[in-house]
RNA sequence: GCCAGGGUCGCCUAGAGGUAGGGCGGCAGCCUGCUAAGCUGUUUAGUCAGAAAUGGCUUUCGAGGGUUCGAUUCCCUCCCCUGGCGCCA
């Protein structure tokens, strides 16, 4: 778990790092809570000690056939001041826990100041991003009948939409070349739990994306919602790394089955709550996508060398698929705080002229670790795995980047070559 | 959904109101000329004292509550696993 101790033990490192940020996490505050709750801590462990070693000799009292009610009633006093004291306790641990869970992760040395993404900073190109076409993805997919997005919002509301015939081939080819691609690399397909335990999310993300990002279901019980039982809530998946990252909460793993590498396939779920009037044609930013995500589990010293280990993939993956795209570092405005630093690919979209986001890679160090307690035993020594996620395709954010950088002057859509063999056919008419 | 059994330290397993025992694995040390074994210690987390080595205390038997001087053990709620029945792509 992350702790106190946690934050005593790095707090030069944590605090330059809010300070770079201009974050107003209120550090001091906890280190206040932390030092009151440790001095009330004590006290209370003193009261338990003596009630313990009273107990004891109550026992003994008693096999001796003495007379202990006395010695029952001076207890019960005692155990009253526990219990008031006990009482106080939450006051400071129920704030110093959310402030732990809250706290922004540490950020890696080379990650720069911005207020905001206008401030992130490209890094590399690759490709020749100088087609130009005059209709945009959005449109061009509706009129080929791949695509429709009115039919979707009659069914389910904004943002939703249907894929249709070839289009869906096209989806699946994405799919299964991603796959097979991160495979061959030693990845281990998953294909995880669709909904998650509050508990468990809320050690993978910020707090913050449980009312943004997280749609949630009731679980009533439906034979005992009268008795006031409360219901069960489950989080539907906003992406596969956060039933990745969970699946080995609460383990001890063995340093020498490290690195862990997955390769997840899903749907996602997004509210994308804030985002209105952002992209709101089309099936560029949607409440449900799918998605390949790779994922990595690794000792810490090991973390840095595959973060661009995921980096480099991501960019072979959209190599292999033809489509021109820079390399963009997050500055601190736009990192949010569980990445120590995080890496996008924007691809090329002729119709608008400019890169967008197409993959996102993290490297979120401890942190999710620390939440869900995944260690590992390194000859006898404990650490904190870390733990590194990113895309491999994002599948129709990638539909819309293969509409685009290969439409063709007659209406139709040619086929990437790598996905030639998975579609049986080299173009969409 | 119903019935039954279960969840104990990294793993396995005992304990059925008196303060968690054993085995395996890991780690540290000792010992022994040899495919390795044996012996000893250690192996939840937190907190206090200490420069440290270390020591004290608290906490920990799926989670939370209750009864009790005292709960792994009894009671309640919930989660999960296994088996059977029911339902079902």
């Amino acid at each position: 778990m992350i702790t106190t101790r946690y934050v005593r033990d790095h707090i030069d490192m944590i605090k330059a790092s809010l300070t770079k940020r201009k974050s107003d996490y209120p550090i001091d505050e906890l280190i206040g809570l932390d030092e009151s709750w440790r001095s009330l801590t004590t006290k209370l462990q003193e009261l338990q000690a003596q009630k313990n070693r009273e107990s004891i000799e109550i026992s003994t009292m008693k096999k001796n056939g003495e007379d202990i009610r006395d010695r029952i009633a001076s207890l019960a006093k005692l155990k009253e001041e526990i219990t008031a004291l006990e009482a106080t306790l939450p006051t400071y641990s129920d704030r110093i826990n959310y402030l732990l869970l809250s706290m922004p992760n540490t950020l890696h040395e080379s990650v720069k100041y911005g207020a905001d993404e206008n401030f992130n900073i490209e890094v590399r190109k690759w490709g020749a991003p100088e087609k130009a076409i005059d209709i945009g993805h959005t449109e061009l997919l509706e009129k080929m009948g791949l695509v429709d997005t009115e039919r979707a919002a009659k069914v389910a509301g904004a943002r939703f939409y249907y894929l249709k015939g070839d289009f869906v081939l096209l989806a699946k080819s994405l799919e299964r070349f991603a796959l097979d691609v991160m495979a061959k690399k030693g990845y281990t397909p998953v294909q995880p739990p669709y909904m998650m335990k509050r508990e468990l999310y809320s050690g993978v993300t910020s707090l913050g994306d449980f009312g943004e990002m997280l749609y949630s279901i009731g679980r009533p019980k439906e034979a005992k919602i009268e008795d006031g039982a409360k219901e069960e809530e489950l989080f539907m998946i906003a992406t596969a790394e956060h039933p990745m990252a969970a699946m080995h909460a609460n383990e001890i793993l063995n340093a020498k089955d490290l690195p862990i590498k997955y390769v997840g396939v899903s749907p996602c779920f997004r509210r994308e709550a804030g985002t209105h009037g952002k992209d709101t044609k089309g099936i560029f930013r949607v409440h449900q996508f799918d998605k390949v995500e790779q994922f990595i589990l690794c000792k810490k010293e090991d973390s840095w060398k595959y973060f661009e280990e995921v980096v480099r993939n991501e960019e072979e993956m959209f190599q292999s698929l033809g489509i021109p795209y820079r390399v963009i570092e997050m500055c601190t405005g736009d990192i949010g705080i569980v990445a120590a630093k995080k890496v996008d690919l924007e691809g090329w979209f002729p119709s608008q002229k400019r890169y967008r986001e197409v993959t996102s890679a993290s490297n979120c160090t401890d942190w999710q670790s620390l939440r869900l307690d995944i260690k590992y035993d390194d000859k006898g020594e404990r650490h904190y795995v870390h733990t590194i996620n990113a895309t491999a395709i994002s599948i129709e954010r990638a539909l819309t980047a293969v509409a685009e950088n290969y439409a063709n002057r007659d209406g139709s859509i040619s086929i990437p070559e790598v996905l030639i063999p998975y579609m049986g056919k080299s173009r969409i008419a």
